[in-house]
DNA sequence: ACGCTGATGAAG
DNA sequence: TTCATCAGCGTT
């Protein structure tokens, strides 16, 4: 997957739900210790400005959340109950908070690497939820603020596998019932086809 | 249905 | 400084 070149910065500074539908399809890759672990993106969440009761933003901008006001194609990464990170990539312009939160995948390369970090042999129980994808391939806070558009250890890259609308389903984001009226907005989106999605 | 686990941010 | 809360997961 490394001859793709890594998604640009135009790519993310656009509307952030236009970003998370056109990043379903293209592939997720991370160097480690001189191994690819990499998989094809299956679901995704946005969360978009201080409007939005689900966000992090929605109480402003603090030391965790400012990586959602910074430059987009930026990592936000941070760790959720106390065990597991959630990978997001932040969207549009500078000074508006926004990312999309990657919530599944289907596994691509290093298959057996990831099956070791996740102690576990079961494909399917891999990377299927946005903790259990952190841990495969292994996305820690060091990796916080990592520019995807020009790292060499996380990138995003179009491998010309085809997605359409008539692919996608909606649904409410998962895990936010705290977030009244915005708890029903319909900013979840997955490959309805998939059989890498957290839950159907 | 429940326990695990610790960073975060708001309150004091 | 304390304290409730949490974009999950695995086992029961």
């Amino acid at each position: 997957m490394t001859q793709f070149k890594p998604l640009p910065p135009e790519f993310y500074a656009r509307d952030t739900h236009m970003v998370a539908q056109e990043l379903l399809g293209k592939i997720m890759v991370r160097r480690w210790r001189n191994k690819i672990l990499s998989g094809r993106i299956t679901e995704v969440e946005s969360y978009v400005g201080e409007d939005d009761d689900a966000c992090h933003a929605a109480r402003g901008v603090t030391a965790r959340t400012k990586i959602m006001y910074g430059p987009a194609g930026h990592a936000y990464i941070y760790l959720i109950y106390g065990m597991y990170y959630c990978m997001n990539i932040a969207t549009e312009r500078t000074g508006f908070p926004a990312a999309v939160l990657i919530r599944s995948l289907a596994p691509a390369a290093g298959i057996a690497t990831m099956k070791k970090l996740r102690r576990t042999t079961k494909l399917h129980n891999l990377t299927t939820g946005p903790g259990k994808l952190t841990q495969a391939l292994q996305i820690t806070r060091s990796l916080r603020g990592e520019d995807l558009t020009h790292s060499h250890h996380l990138f995003v890259v179009d491998d010309g596998y085809p997605v359409t609308s008539h692919d996608i389903t909606t649904s409410p984001r998962i895990g936010v019932d705290y977030a009244k009226h915005c708890a029903l907005y319909p900013w979840r989106y997955y490959l309805k086809d998939s059989d890498f999605i957290s839950r159907k």
